[in-house]
RNA sequence: GCGGGUGUAGUUCAAUGGUAGAACACUAGCCUUCCAAGCUAGAUACGUGGGUUCGAUUCCCAUCACCCGCUCCA
């Protein structure tokens, strides 16, 4: 069997897992909707991310902070300088080049004095200036740029009702900095100690320049991010705990040995933020593709917090008797990739007995957008076997069938990974039970219809 | 962003300068029907916007989307 992407995206599509954004205008590029099936998806990985990493993690508590922030919050972070460099391409070798860069080399190779410095300089000017002096491309020694650009990763918008620089803000591009600048919050109405972490998942935006591989690589998504916080020192010994966890809980939910490979960052690959950064990678049918990035962000961000803000975001130990800005170990993933990820790793033809090939995706019960289909054998058993639908889906997700025949029905189940289906046939008035079929085993058990709850909470308890 | 390619039911494909067919899927009905069965009936498409033309799904342009390659990527 071979496991391509366009399997997986075609599947995704018909199931109602995901569509392309905004379909009926032509669509939207690179935006993705997610379907019946994949909200559920989504909903079931964000609340297993949120069970083992907030709710039964001793060290850690969740939060829930704004996606637009005051902008100082990317003065701070580096976000807002980083990024708003003039950008221009060559046409020629299509090497983009920062236009202020170009202009100082040329007027220092030939001992040029400029009339006004060229941060001075508007788009237009420096545009300008290297036209009329015809400065070469380093790369390939043509002219031929584009115009200048100003590039900037954060989205753009204006709060309030006039459109002036004073009302710029932007949509957050992580999550993370919601996190630090609730750092003296959260430890305060916690009472947490160091070492504690502070989690969340939520929506982040990034205009990246190529997007792509289905819904890989998008300009908004999710993230679930974790700000651990630790003691100066022991920062390494966490980056290496968090590290085995993450790995750990993938595991947990399926994903195997040979589809996750680890790799560490070479120092000069590394962010200005970061001492060490290491990724998880997921062996996806286009290649290797980073999941999880976990991050040594070092004391960086509460330190330039501290610096823009003038807060004072030290934390003082109270048993060693000191003050110290926290290091932080920041374990952050992606929603959507974790989503494709479990998409691709659930993904199997199986060839049965009888030589025919069945389309079934192993989810893991936790994650499964349906844990349970229930059919009855024939269309004059609806009323039994919506009762126990209907009672069912109390507890869990459950979807009620009875269109065509029974066979497709267990198919249609499969297709959609759900491990469990019940049954209701002609013996059930008589004997009071149910077959019950396992998606993986595809083994038979007769249930009394009045243990199926009981049943399936000792199937689906995680 | 650059180069090349592709857009017809949900999907995979036909045909055609005079508005379109099939298969599978889907819906309804029949069937004591446990792994995509059978029979009958039915719904559903020319990506979008311009232009040429008496008339465009077909020709031209733009746009949007997708695919391949390059580039880029906190």
């Amino acid at each position: 069997m071979e496991k391509t992407m366009d399997k997986v995206v075609a599947l995704a599509k018909a199931r109602g897992f995901v569509y392309p954004g905004s379909e009926i205008y032509g669509g939207l590029a690179n935006s993705w909707d997610y379907g019946n099936l994949g909200v559920e998806l989504k909903n079931n990985i964000k609340r297993a991310w949120w069970k083992k990493f907030i709710q039964e993690n001793p060290y850690n508590v969740g939060i829930d902070s704004a996606i637009i922030m005051n902008s100082q919050t990317w003065v701070a972070s580096g976000h807002l300088q980083g990024f708003s460099d003039p950008l221009m391409d060559c046409k020629e070798c299509h090497e983009r080049f920062r236009a202020d860069q170009i202009i100082e080399e040329y007027i220092k190779k030939n001992g040029i004095q400029l009339e006004k410095p060229i941060d001075a300089m508007s788009h237009e000017e420096m545009k300008k200036y290297i036209d009329d002096n015809k400065i070469a491309c380093p790369t390939c020694g043509k002219h031929n740029f584009t115009d200048i650009r100003n590039f900037n990763l954060m989205f753009k918008t204006f709060q309030g009702v006039t459109e002036d620089s004073k009302n710029v803000v932007y949509l957050r591009p992580e999550t993370a900095q919601g996190i630090f600048v609730n750092f003296k919050n959260v430890q305060r109405t916690s009472r947490k100690k160091i070492p504690f972490g502070i989690g969340q998942i939520g929506k982040s935006f990034r205009n990246e320049i190529t997007p792509g591989n289905f819904i890989f690589r998008t300009r908004e998504f999710e993230q679930m991010e974790l700000e651990f916080f630790c003691e100066p020192d022991t920062d390494l010994e966490w980056f290496a705990y968090w590290k085995k966890f993450c790995i750990d809980w993938l595991k947990s939910l399926g994903l195997k040995d040979e589809e996750i490979r680890v790799r560490d960052h070479d120092p000069a690959e590394l962010a200005f933020y970061s001492k060490a950064t290491t990724d998880i990678e997921f062996m996806f049918p286009f290649g290797w593709g980073e999941l999880w990035g976990i991050a040594d962000r070092t004391d960086y961000d509460l330190t330039q917090h501290q610096n823009v803000s003038r807060e004072d975001l030290s934390y003082f130990d109270d048993d060693k008797q000191v003050r110290y800005v926290p290091y932080v170990i920041e374990p952050s993933v992606g929603v959507e990739r974790l989503f494709l990820a479990f998409l691709c790793s659930a993904y199997d033809e199986e060839e049965l007995e009888d030589g025919d090939v069945r389309t079934v995706l192993h989810f893991h019960p936790a994650i499964a957008p349906v844990k349970i289909g229930v059919l009855p054998l024939s269309k004059k058993l609806a009323e039994p076997a919506e009762k126990i639908y209907l009672e069912l889906c109390k507890y869990y997700n459950c979807e009620y069938d009875d269109r065509g025949n029974i066979g497709r029905r267990y198919r249609r189940q499969d297709e959609i990974g759900t491990p469990f289906c019940v049954t209701y046939d002609f013996d059930s008035e008589t004997d009071g039970c149910v077959t019950v079929r396992d998606r993986d085993t595809m083994q038979q058990e007769r249930i009394k219809i009045e243990d199926l709850k009981a049943y399936f909470d000792n199937k689906l308890n995680f």
